[in-house]
DNA sequence: ACCTGGGCTTGACCTGGGTTAAGGCGGAGG
DNA sequence: CCTCCGCCTTAACCCAGGTCAAGCCCAGGT
């Protein structure tokens, strides 16, 4: 067993058999991203994830229109991958890239099928992790209607501590919905309130 | 079989045998609700769910400010229920209220993981739904994330338009996440450039 | 026919955030 | 050491949407 701490961590969502890990560290390849490096383009077809070992990605949706919005962060022990497009086979509309110079864990999602086949363990565990990924959907829509942006930030920064220093501020600003230059304001105001 | 039209539906999600379908119907009971009551209250056990047979109902989110939004409406053969609360075990923070006179069939979660417990297509199916509610609130956010309230509404029409006439207006606002002044002022705008 | 109330509209005014454009500042490379 | 570039800040101006308050319309009840 190559990993047994991430092991640990994802027998947390379902009880994963040592056996079986074994076996998909088997069809696991690692993967080193140099800071700026594209894990998955937009195009791309979505048909592989991986678990973050070291670094920080952030998700990219291009919309048509050329505009940027950022739907999440990922560092350690998180997934990357193009979910929602994955589970409707469409191509993947969103970027996901290395902020840092990371390393990651790739899975194909045809070896994965494979392994479902073999045990079940495996579909419970994807079903906790679509479960969890809707969970946290449903907090950042709730956030998105009765949230103001300033509100939004300081959640934010409550929620997700181990990111400071570690995302520019501009991709903070798209995460929450709103223009760096809004972002910026939003902190000067805070801190003349503050003093 | 009392609902062979359902099952229908269900089963094109995940395959379902017949025999399951008619375990699942004897733990089911039928509920009527009249306009305005509610099928859940905010502080009530998230220990059951309903799937609509005729009618429609919005899922509203209570806020401890008092302020109101709305997480979704849910017409026939889609599922009600406080979900997100269910997989986290906590009490219910949403009312699921009736807009029109409907019909329910309500499983109580315990019942529903004895079937799991019975024969995997359950659990299947539990992961479908998951995934499924999952992108659609991806969907949601990434309005929210590049789309004016404008552009928003005409959205919601486009991918509703079975609502037509059933919701009022501000609760398609608390949707969208404006206020009724707001959505109202949206409309009057856009008859008078079509003019 | 008259009231009543709920739901929608309209207006006046305010505010937060978008847009554009001009700096400031610190780190990497010449 | 200076310059350039990426990133952040500030300012000026505009507009969408919020808030408050007054009205309107219509369906239901008496």
């Amino acid at each position: 067993m190559r990993f047994p701490k991430l092991f640990e961590r994802l027998a947390t969502l379902a009880p994963l058999p040592p056996e079986e890990w074994v076996k998909a560290e088997a069809v696991a390849k690692e993967q080193s991203l140099a800071k700026r490096e594209l894990f998955m383009r937009p195009g791309d077809a979505a048909d592989r994830f991986a678990v973050v070992l070291q670094g920080v990605f952030r998700g990219v949706r291009v919309s048509p229109r050329g505009g940027e919005s950022i739907k999440a962060f990922r560092a350690e022990g998180e997934l990357i991958g193009a979910y929602a497009e994955m589970l409707q086979r469409l191509p993947s509309m969103t970027a996901i890239e290395a902020l840092e110079p990371s390393h990651v864990l790739v899975f194909q999602t045809r070896d994965f099928q494979q392994l479902e086949q073999g045990h079940v363990c495996w579909e419970r565990l994807a079903r906790r992790v679509a479960e969890q990924h809707f969970v946290l959907k449903e907090r950042r829509e709730q956030e998105f209607l009765e949230l103001s942006a300033e509100e939004r930030l300081v959640k934010f920064w409550e929620e997700h501590p181990h990111l400071k220093g570690r995302v520019p501020q501009r991709d903070v600003a798209a995460y929450l919905g709103i223009t760096e230059v809004a972002l910026s304001r939003i902190m000067s105001r805070r801190r003349k309130r503050a003093e």
